[in-house]
DNA sequence: ATGGTCGGTGGCCGA
């Protein structure tokens, strides 16, 4: 059995070239890339991408049945930490059909588990599904034309999958979206904006977030492991807004959404982000109009947020705020939380 | 600095 050629698993722990991985298997090539396609099929091996120069930064290339190895790349074994545990990631894509290029390299550099996404802006028969089936993810999606549209893509199986709320709120605008994965819960939503606190969409976002927490309180335990992530449109205290003085009532900053938020907590759920960087203030978004990146002018608006169970086994949660400075970004960056694979 | 820039659309709107 090669998984049990111990020099092989050595080799691949530590990592090596394909060239010479065959050089020392010369006398079973064949069998070995069988073994490794299965191995890198299956999202335990990483494949990197240099053309043989170790000086350039390597691209890590997800598996996908059109792609082949080439002599010079470089093949390790997922560490067993990765092993042991899985990434699950939120982004508002803002157009994910526009956003394609970015996304396709993020997840290929990133490799999160499951991947929630907001404002697709995309027909459910528009979606692009099959290219993220080619690169290794399950995906379940729920969009419109124009606004809204959310979706979730996972390397492991979804199970029921449930969109929009239980009641039949707002059934017309695709804000929510449900699965499970693992045994985790994910719900995975995108809050109204509210554009300013005296317009009628800023009543829609407060009903929005009382609706969403009967949502949890009717159908879900805050004993079960459960996920809350996606785009809040809020951002929960002074550390996550630029100029708390210049935001004080301001939307996304108002005391009543404020209170929103203080609801789910009370409830049972934890910001993972906090959790892990108790006095950073970094931000998830940036507007586009007042070029706000540039001068780090934003709001923590995008989050992940946790049932007791699942805070426990949480591992790490990152702004990838990198890919906010890539070419075509999204105005939102994507959060990254890790936990401790849970048993099912 | 009460503007600015995106994305999707269809002859402006939402963020």
């Amino acid at each position: 059995m090669w998984s049990e050629d111990s020099a092989l698993v050595q080799h691949l722990t530590e990592g090596m070239r394909l060239s010479e991985l065959k050089a020392i298997h010369a006398d079973s090539s064949h069998q070995l890339i069988e073994h490794l396609y299965r191995l890198w099929r299956s999202h335990q091996l990483i494949v990197k991408r240099d053309w043989g120069d170790d000086t350039a930064s390597p691209q890590v290339l997800a598996y996908s049945n059109s792609l082949c190895f080439i002599p010079t790349d470089y093949l390790q074994l997922r560490s067993q930490q990765a092993e042991q545990s899985i990434s699950i990631a939120t982004w508002n894509v803002n157009s994910i059909r526009t956003r394609m290029p970015l996304v396709r390299s993020w997840l290929a550099a990133q490799q999160p588990d499951i991947v929630c996404l907001q404002e697709t802006k995309v027909e459910d028969h528009l979606y692009p599904a099959y290219e993220f089936n080619l690169a290794g993810y399950n995906v379940v999606y729920c969009g419109q034309k124009t606004y809204n549209g959310v979706a979730i893509l996972s390397r492991h199986p979804m199970e029921d999958v449930k969109y929009g709320f239980s009641n039949g709120y707002d059934s017309d605008n695709k804000r929510l979206i449900a699965a499970t994965v693992l045994g985790i819960r994910i719900l995975n939503v995108y809050v109204p904006q509210g554009n300013s606190i005296d317009s009628e969409k800023f009543a829609y976002k407060l009903d929005f977030l009382r609706e969403f927490l009967g949502e949890l309180q009717q159908n879900y335990s805050n004993a079960s492991p459960l996920l809350v992530v996606g785009d809040y449109n809020v951002a929960p205290d002074e550390r996550d807004v630029f100029d708390a003085e210049a935001m004080k009532g301001q939307v996304s900053f108002h005391p009543a959404e404020l209170q929103c938020l203080k609801q789910l907590q009370n409830w049972g759920l934890h910001d993972v982000y906090r959790h892990f960087h108790v006095e950073a203030e970094k931000y998830t978004w940036w507007d586009f109009r007042t070029r706000g990146f540039e001068r780090n002018e934003g709001l923590r608006i995008d989050h992940i947020w946790s049932t007791a169970s699942l805070l426990e086994i949480a591992k790490a949660c990152e702004i990838d705020q990198d890919n906010r400075a890539q070419p075509k970004p999204s105005d939102h960056a994507p959060v990254i939380a890790r936990f401790i694979t849970p048993k099912v």
